[in-house]
DNA sequence: CATGAATGAGCCTTCATTCAT
DNA sequence: AATGAATGAAGGCTCATTCAT
């Protein structure tokens, strides 16, 4: 029930307070949910008074576009770091597939949240764009830094889709859910990557 | 005051009752959402008062769960149909796949819905699992009748999911979005289909 | 949850719908309380549709003033039975204190509805008034028939008001939640009794 | 539209609004009963939204069940404050009774509430044990201070008893209604208490 | 007479948001 | 900047009652 309230240093550098309204909000969204938790306890789940929120975002929404941007921002830095250290291809598909399952399977409560809102809401749809167009570039850039020849975008796209779901079904335990198993799909989700950046 | 047609209650058969909630719910939910009705709403869209609603439902979550399931059922006849008509492999995955994308586009709401509520609901959660081993079933299915060798089940999952997840795709204008051509997308998708039935 | 339903024969004396109805009403008043209940509860648990309770009851308050009058009826029948057996004053006492006893740890919920609903509702404040004096009379009568003297009646009203609070202690269990022993409880209310009427 | 002046909120101290909302349904409950509110009504009443009272009490019996210990707790500190007063035992019991009649006559709504909730709910009950017990003390507390012998704790019972019931009969009304004398049944009453206190 | 689907006002409760402090 | 009490529209659900069959 009653959350220990933690209790943070009142009165700081705005940025700060943000800072901690996001953190919080990325736990509290991706834990129950967009529609699972409500201003009032993300700010108090980042140690602050319902006021508080009101001062840094201007609502729910927004709140949780910029959670899911700065979880985004993270992501994209820790995947490029894994992409430049890998020797070969396949070791490259292993790492972004690893990677992928990992974070997905963190943040599923997360992506699912923006999926659905996205459906109705404009701001969220526009979102969810950006986030996609970043993904194909950096699936176009991975293929130039290795000198590889250029290849329809539709091609990427669909592997960055098959990615996503793929990845998406064995965080989700969708996969151990049907009773198959979740190394073999890894195992052919990475022979499909390293095939499609040949 | 003004009374706009007090709606006499349109007597019947509790199954008609519940076939009109059902369709009414089918197109509420699928246009804004799980989060975006209620029940009160459903009810009256159907032409129901909102006690109506809980003599025939005992909460929202059941009537949505028990739409999807109608609209499944539906599906699965259609697609059944469509399967046994096509001649060769080729016409086989070119009409699973325009299936797909109408259905999709067609039902995008009603899935992104479902989606997220699986994330949370644990009733949710079992109906999805139950519908896609239905699917999987389908396949196997599919392959047995045109006299296929077996394969393993995790390809056919991996299969299931790329069609779902590209369907979705094109269906919601995400390959547009990119800039991309959805009738690239949606050949490339034909010929994965294609051979991954071989 | 779902109670078996006790399908009756429909179509019968309008009485012996009317007094189905009652039964089940006392039942159910005196198990969860005036509030407790609902009509339709009511309706099924005599074996009915809610539409035949309103064709023998304008409302749910008359079914409990007619369920209620129907207990008095048969417990001042029954009472009567052992003043008249008993041979003594003290066994008169004790016949009394102990049939009160019993009746008021059986009907605890229905006795507490009546005193809450006369509060706000003239009709039942009008028909606890019409028990009342029913009771008074009885006890002159008593008093008559056994060949006492005449007292003031503010005593056979204190009197009765004495026994039906400690009964109802005792009935329902306040005695004992006090740590106190029933059995002297009832034989100080017994001694009551005796010395009053003498 | 009209705005019938907006109700600014009356901020202040948790601990105002909590004493604010008590008194109101301390009024209401009297009223009208138990059932004869609601919550939206209670922060109405009271001078605020219908979220406010949530803010304060988790549902309608915490609000009841408070409101009846404030009750409690003032009239104690009164009635003792006469006990202590009363030069002689006769005089006690006349202030005793006046005092409960004058109590009962005011408080008798919510005392019938509280009495019916009793019968079904748990709190309700184990609250109505928790005042019986503290009434208890107090008449062991005067006998001691008034320097008088032991006496068994079931007579004191059975007085607490006579007394709540006759101060009630009185108090509502009820010996009127049986063409009484409520002087009569007064003093019979006061007898009663001096009696047994000595 | 009996049915039971339907009604709809209304109760309980939540939560995104405001604003006086 | 931070607070947090207060707001009030609105959602979920109930139940006394009606009426077409």
């Amino acid at each position: 029930m009653a959350q220990p309230r933690p209790r943070r240093p009142r009165r700081g550098a705005p940025e700060d307070t943000r800072a901690r309204l996001i953190e919080a909000a990325l736990a509290e969204f991706n834990a129950v949910g967009y529609h699972g938790t409500d201003s009032n306890r993300l700010a108090r789940a980042a140690g602050y008074a319902p006021g508080t929120f009101y001062r840094h975002f201007p609502d729910k929404k927004a709140i949780f576009l910029a959670a899911y941007a700065a979880r985004v921002g993270r992501e994209l830095a820790e995947i490029d770091d894994r992409i430049v250290r890998a020797p070969t291809l396949p070791a490259l598909a292993r790492a972004v597939v690893a990677f992928l399952v990992t974070h997905h399977r963190k943040w599923r409560g997360l992506r699912a949240s923006l999926r659905s809102l996205a459906v109705t809401d404009p701001d969220a749809r526009a979102f969810q764009l950006q986030v996609r167009r970043g993904q194909l570039e950096r699936i176009e850039q991975v293929r130039l830094s290795r000198g590889l020849s250029a290849r329809p975008r539709e091609d990427h796209a669909v592997l960055l889709l098959v990615l996503e779901r793929v990845a998406d079904a064995i965080a989700e335990g969708e996969i151990a859910e049907m009773g198959l198993s979740e190394r073999a799909a890894t195992r052919a989700l990475e022979r499909l990557v390293a095939n499609e950046l040949k």
